[in-house]
RNA sequence: GGAGAGGUGGCAGAGUGGUCGAAUGCACUGGUCUUGAAAACCAGCGGUCCUUUAUCGGUCCCGUGGGUUCGAAUCCCACCCUCUCCGCCA
């Protein structure tokens, strides 16, 4: 959620900068309301606070024994305008409500304008795509060739958008795991964490999935409860409701969880393989933080997410997303893009965000501040640390020798049994 | 799933209809004292929103949401959560 004293006092600005996400705010919608709030709450509260005195003197004079019968008269009175005009209130405060929080928020001023991912700024080219002396194939046939892949037996006991991978495949599938874990954990300094898939409509509306994305979720209705689409969610709402110390901050987590999405409105878009799929698993990097040094830690977190990939000689680059392409509660995104020579092109496989205060006043996630002495919000960040199935993807396909086998990145070996090459 | 107990400030813990946003203790912050520290003593110490340049002032918050009442932490209803015992179970 914005700022709720920008949006009044200032909601022209406001307005020009979400037109970088090419979206319009109504302006005079939310001002006339606006208007109306102020006249309801002050006098709600001016009312409030007469009945209070009042009903406080109808104590004083019954423990005199004195007659208190026409203040109780009085009272009543007001009583019955404050109900009115309470429920006024509530009427144009739960409008408001309702267009606060599907607005997005604000993009970062250094975010490109544009409104497909042809605008995305690319910020930097890490090695280059190896020259194969084949046509490589794509994961799919690469994984079905090998047996260790299936696809027909997901749909069988699932549906579409999931898979089944067995012995070296699975097992890659799962040293990747350990290998991002460990490297965030030993050379990153984060904390492993390890918690719930299922979630509250109040962690949903904290990290911004809800109200505004509910189609996008996969649901529990009998328990009011979401299963995660990424471990942001779990993670993040560590703090909601909290006032963190000084001396606590930064929290750096890192969290290995599935992830379970719908892809309502991605029909047709990636069906084949394992790009995009219902449940997947990620590794995902969040950090709490003291709002100046938030665009660092951006920084810092975009490295870190690097590293996995360097680590594991993948080609890649890094783009800044532009406004039309920024999601929801974010003010400024790098998504790093893995080259898949299949595609012949770079595929997303990380994106590391900063939601600056957006999230955290969405949770009421706050620190002190030893300055002010005073609970200040904190600033969310997170990166995914990366998609595991992505990443699975990018080794197959830029792994892939001429015989179909896969060989295993070096720094993977020690996970996999010391082996260098998947084959049937 | 069955039976019981309970949810109050950072923590512990009083408070069962009126001056209670809430005693007291601990923790914390500042001060006195001390060569320094500890102890002792003194003072301060929740959050929210509105109004305001700011102060001042006011509202709301005792698990959550309703209700009763002139007035609710306190009474009523529903829900959520925690703990103990029993059952079941990875």
């Amino acid at each position: 959620m914005l700022d709720p004293q920008l949006l009044r006092n200032d909601i022209k600005q406001v307005s020009r900068a979400l037109s970088k996400r090419d979206m319009k705010l109504d302006v005079d919608v939310i001002q006339k309301l606006e208007e109306k709030r102020k006249i309801f709450q002050i006098e709600t509260e001016e009312l409030q606070a007469l009945r209070n005195s009042k009903s406080k003197l109808i104590g004083q004079l019954m423990s005199k024994d004195e007659d208190a019968q026409a203040t109780i008269d009085e009272v009543t009175k007001i009583k019955i305008s404050l109900d009115e005009i309470v429920s006024e209130l509530n009427v144009v405060q739960s409008n408001l409500n309702d267009i606060y929080f599907r607005i997005p928020n604000i993009p970062h001023e250094s975010v490109p304008r544009g409104k497909t991912e042809e605008d995305n700024e690319e910020v930097k080219i890490w090695s280059t795509p190896k020259s194969y002396d084949f046509v490589p194939k794509d994961h799919v046939d690469l994984g079905e060739a090998l047996g260790l892949i299936d696809f027909d037996a997901a749909t069988k006991i699932s549906s579409t958008r999931f898979v089944v991978m067995h012995r070296g495949i699975a097992k890659l599938h799962r040293a990747i795991i350990q290998f991002m874990l460990d490297t965030h954990i030993n050379e990153h300094d984060y904390d492993e964490i390890n918690v719930p898939y299922l979630v509250n409509v109040d962690s949903c509306i904290g990290t911004g999935q809800l109200p505004k994305f509910e189609e996008d979720l996969f649901q529990i209705k009998e328990h009011s409860l979401y299963l995660i689409p990424t471990a942001e969610v779990p993670v993040t709402n560590i703090v909601r409701d909290e006032i963190i110390n000084n001396d606590q901050l930064p929290k750096k987590f890192v969290c290995h969880s599935p992830c379970f999405r719908s892809e309502a409105g991605s029909y047709g878009k990636d069906t084949r393989g394992m790009i995009r799929q219902h449940q997947f698993e990620k590794v995902e990097m969040v950090q709490l933080v003291k709002p100046e040094t938030s665009y660092a830690v951006l920084e810092e977190l975009v490295s870190h997410a690097e590293d996995i990939l360097q680590k594991l000689e993948l080609p890649y680059r890094v783009v800044t997303l532009c406004g039309g392409e920024l999601g929801f509660s974010a003010a400024k995104t790098y998504d790093i893009e893995v080259w898949l020579p299949s595609q012949n092109k770079y595929r997303e496989i990380s994106s590391c965000s900063n939601f600056e205060d957006f999230q955290a006043r969405r949770m009421k996630a706050r620190w002190r501040n030893p300055e002010t002495n005073k609970p200040e919000l904190l600033h969310t960040l997170n990166g995914s640390g990366l998609a595991v199935g992505r990443t699975l993807i990018a080794i197959m396909e830029n792994y892939q020798n001429k015989d179909g086998s896969i060989t295993i990145p070096n720094i993977l070996r020690p996970y996999m049994g010391h082996k260098s090459v998947i084959s049937s």
